[in-house]
DNA sequence: CTAATTTCTTTACGCGCGTAAAAAATTATT
DNA sequence: AATAATTTTTTACGCGCGTAAAGAAATTAG
């Protein structure tokens, strides 16, 4: 590199010796010319430092070598890690990643929808809303664009959808609780903006009637995305009004239980297990923080990355299929419980 | 909404009865055309529901509507939050934000800035990952394209430089501190990715000096931006060889304070002000999380709003005057004492 | 109401690349 | 070495839009 500036292809193709047509084969797609062609070609883009126009690429393929990945709401360290993983998958594949976060606003997604379609993605990886989703949008979406749901489902829409087994999380965690000490009640938002909260209640009162125990669900005021402070005002809620049957508590996911945690240690319960404790709490998602609270949580963990993996690899086997399966794909993956001290 | 699907511009125009050339003028700049004729068209758009091909509509303009949007780490909600802000404020801008995250990875901010290139946006928000950056890389980047720095800074780099004043946080942490108990320690990364840090650092040795207290700076291992499994190590480490000189600590960062606290939690020592507790723990950041650690920790609050604000404000005055500034500027926030519980 | 000004229409070209078709060159097969 | 199969070159067109220039139309000023 430090040749003078190619301007375009026509340009380029003439520096490395090879006809344009096949310069553009070969941004298509590297290994669709023979391997002397392609070595001729990389060498000069090394040497004169040239890329493609996107935009002139893109214009008249039917098809572009992006793909759109959405969240709900990135200030959650979760999605942070999950999409890491999803770009440099994408990036090895030979796709450009487009990240979006729809800051958990209905609207953003529908917006962010809107400009995926204009994007001319090859396909999209969309975590949904959830229950503020605009599911006739998406559905439009997803019948223009090949598209693999993942973290929460929604039914019948996107060709695949990738996420974790609810049911393996809650199944671990109650059998732990209640094989340890006393039964836990569940603890979770009133209207919870995620599908996945529902799944986890329904777990918890199935497994809990398995067991012979009495279930008691404690449902809290509060929406939006601020679990920590619904939490926390939540679990004040709860213990000013003694509302504990057990000494056992099982939240819903993490970042209510940090809120709730931290509503135990401003009213001078002691979380954790054994003597000299008030309260047990677990939890659900291995939030990257949950390691950290005090006292750690025991809570069950996401399989991060076989689900980001396999979000990833269904994308691509939905782009080689030229958009659509067959059939839709759902793939759960288990739980890990991690053990660790406030249960 | 509902006619049938408009192919192009060209067909855009005639079934709306403006003239092509008009109808692109409309697109680039709303403003630019007659409001009767802006009407007319708008009635349009919303009838047929039409955009125009980004694609084709990038590729003749010198300088696109696009924003790249480049933070070091998403993991963090301190930039989930600051990127929420900008993306809204750009796209009431009429602007198009693409979010970019380097995960930590020097490699992957070069990447990031080479794809942006081939954007070709109309300027760049880039908060630098620091010391790990690759500078003559950015240096580069930043002669090419109109580049706004926020965050942490590098000298001379880019037109301007929003960011946090890291002395205001650090003499009021110490100020506060040394006046309601024990002077504090510096509790910090011995090789810090963030220049931030260094900062931070000098600013409490000055803040010490002038109040003529002894300084006492605790470097911990670690590298990589896992902030609080490096702060709990290092934490331990500290306690065990009983290396504080005072009950009382100042974290660098929250992130930092969190693995600390948790680390205190681990060996029995009470963080918190006044009578049954061990020592007092206080930090840097505001980090969203901060308020629900145990007990809530004590910190110097970014001022976020105007962070981001003047961020974006500032790069619009930079592509609206063609990219370049007569002079570097630099804005500094100051930043505000949140007084709670570990201190 | 006329002149000056602004806005729009018409016409036309080009951007950088995708892509199709036919011919030429290269490689593989027998 | 001759034939078949693959890959590359040549030639050519078009995508959807930006944009420039000249003239027509609409608006505003006087």
């Amino acid at each position: 590199m430090g040749e003078r500036k190619i301007k375009n292809m026509e340009e380029f193709a003439s520096v490395s010796g090879i006809s344009r047509p096949t310069v553009s084969k070969y941004f298509n797609d590297p290994t669709s010319v023979r391997a002397s062609t392609r070595a001729r070609i990389e060498a000069a883009i090394e040497q004169y430092g040239y890329r493609p126009n996107i935009y002139a690429m893109n214009q008249n393929r039917q098809l572009t070598k992006n793909i759109g990945v959405v969240v709900p709401y990135l200030a959650d360290p979760f999605f942070g890690e999950i999409v890491r993983v999803i770009e440099r998958r994408c990036i090895e594949a030979g796709f450009s990643p487009s990240l979006f976060s729809s800051h958990g606003e209905a609207e953003q997604e529908r917006d962010i929808l809107d400009t995926l379609r204009s994007l001319k993605p090859a396909g999209v990886l969309l975590a949904p809303l959830g229950r503020l989703s605009d599911k006739s949008a998406i559905e439009a979406f997803c019948r223009d664009v090949p598209t693999v749901l993942f973290d929460s489902n929604i039914d019948g829409m996107g060709e695949a959808f990738v996420g974790s087994d609810n049911y393996s999380f809650v199944s671990q965690t109650v059998e732990y609780l209640s094989r340890t000490g006393e039964p836990p009640s569940f603890f979770e938002m009133k209207t919870p903006a995620n599908p996945n909260a529902n799944k986890r209640r329904r777990a918890y009162l199935d497994m809990m009637e398995r067991l012979g125990l009495e279930p008691h669900v404690l449902q809290i005021d509060g929406s939006g995305w601020a679990f920590e402070e619904i939490g926390r005002k939540g679990g004040h809620d709860v213990l000013s009004r003694d509302a504990l049957p057990t000494n056992t508590v099982l939240c819903s996911n993490d970042r209510l239980a940090i809120g709730f945690m931290s509503a135990c240690f401003e009213a001078g319960r002691k979380v954790g297990r054994g003597a000299g404790h008030d309260l047990r709490v677990a939890s659900h998602d291995d939030h990257p923080f949950s390691r950290y609270t005090c006292p750690s949580l025991t809570t069950a963990a996401h399989d991060y990355a076989n689900v980001s993996g396999h979000a990833v690899e269904t994308l691509f086997r939905l782009i080689e299929s030229g958009g659509r399966f067959q059939t839709r794909e759902e793939t759960l993956f288990s739980a890990r419980l991690i053990m660790r001290d406030s249960a």
